[in-house]
DNA sequence: TTTCTACATTATAATAGTTCTAAACTGTTG
DNA sequence: CAACAGTTTAGAACTATTATAATGTAGAAA
């Protein structure tokens, strides 16, 4: 309870009600330095470490999908059974390391920018995003 | 029943019996000049609209995702409720149109090399993909 | 060809992630 | 403070996928 103005109002501004679950989600995910991934189920287990209180399953789902759909997150295309979010909202791109199944930020300037010669017409491009998938060297 | 020797060839040279049901999977993924994106929804569709026989749900997880392991089908990363193959299993990359919900290829000349200036430790690239996301162009 | 065996197919059950539902609850506005 | 619209909740429902266990079949050996 140090300092929840900031998520309140940033619940607010973007017409969400600021609910004790919101904030609590709040500090989990952005109370933090560092960016992070996380599947939903990493998130719950995240939060129920860090309060007494349960937050219901739906209400987590509920509330990623909004703050998704705010910007406040954002969705990893990998190849999985399940969902990726990202803190990093920043335009950038991944390596999935598919020994430990995991996601790791590769930042903006160490990928060159990609180059599409070829548009669909009638459409705008919403995203370019570049997997890199990695594996143990054993050479 | 045209021409399946060059299917039951390819199957028995790679470890996979024969049998009518992966023929009549063969048939239908690659008696095509064309390649494509499917679904396996989609996928158990087209099947049922090519033959009278029907074929279990099991077997076309179980042969896809064999053909999957030989290499003959590609898994694309959307995200997305279920998983997409490509029956272009050469090197490219995808737009993926959120208003239709529709994979496109692109043609790997239309791609200038992606250049990756970081590395991790002790890790290989196993591939790089791209995924180019569009919506409809209302400007 | 017949027999044998390992691999395949099948229907169905089980599982996992996610979404839906309907009732109870709570911010917010007036 | 009253009232309403938005929110939370537990649990049911749903969807894609995987596991299971019985039955069937391809291919090799006799």
């Amino acid at each position: 309870m140090l300092d929840n103005s900031q998520y309140i109002e940033k619940l607010r501004s973007s017409g969400l009600r600021p609910t004790k679950q919101r904030i609590k989600i709040c500090e989990v995910l952005f109370n933090t330095q560092k960016t992070f991934h996380f599947t939903i189920n990493e998130l719950v287990k995240r939060i129920s470490k860090s309060t007494n209180d349960k937050i219901s399953l739906a209400t987590v789902y509920n509330t990623v999908h909004a703050f998704k759909n705010k910007g406040y997150l954002k969705e990893i295309p990998i190849n999985s059974d399940q969902s990726y979010f990202d803190t990093n909202t920043s335009h950038h791109h991944h390596f999935y390391d598919e020994t430990q199944k995991d996601l790791i930020d590769i930042d903006d300037a160490d990928v060159e920018p990609v180059k599409i010669n070829t548009r669909i017409p009638g459409k705008k491009i919403k995203s370019v995003e570049v997997l890199v998938k990695v594996e143990d060297d054993k050479s």
